[in-house]
DNA sequence: GATTTACGTAAAATATGTTTGACATTGAAA
DNA sequence: TTTCAATGTCAAACATATTTTACGTAAATC
């Protein structure tokens, strides 16, 4: 039985809404990144980057951790 | 002016040998990646993905911010 | 001095994350 | 009812992370 690796949840759609009312566009911009690729963070395809996850925690104003949670049995 | 990217620092070897005492393939094994991976990520060649840095953190026992840190300015 | 353990380097192949560009849908506003 | 902003889908190209395999070195130990 090979290692478990989890999934990494994260709360970008809802801190994005309710907490600072940015839209794709502007996080995107905010982060170094593209539409695209805050979509599919979001909708879950995919993981970000560390780096890209740090900045968008930071454009947040929010503890890693508030944003970006770890399921050990995902 | 694009976006600062900034850099992860990571504390692995630091935490791996002062905390731990694990080698780099214990450790490779616990959170299911290989000698090269842990090699590379500790020698800062390029930064993990975000499943496999809580995995780190995780074995560790340490919370991810004190594993991981971001350098916004690298 | 041969063997073993831990750490390092290097390169190719594969997997995952990111960008670019094009097009579709929905709701709000003119 | 058309226009526009925001969100979504899709696919190809590209960048980065991970694995696999092989070989090199230094220190401890037999």
């Amino acid at each position: 039985m090979a290692v478990r690796k989890g999934k990494v949840i994260n709360n970008i759609r809802r801190i994005r809404l309710a907490r600072t009312a940015l839209t794709q566009v502007e996080l995107a911009a905010m982060v170094g990144a593209t539409r695209q690729t805050i979509i599919a963070i979001e909708g879950g395809k995919y993981a970000p980057s560390m780096e890209l996850a740090f900045r968008i925690a930071r454009a947040f104003g929010e503890p890693f951790e508030d944003v970006f949670e770890f399921d050990p049995d995902g």
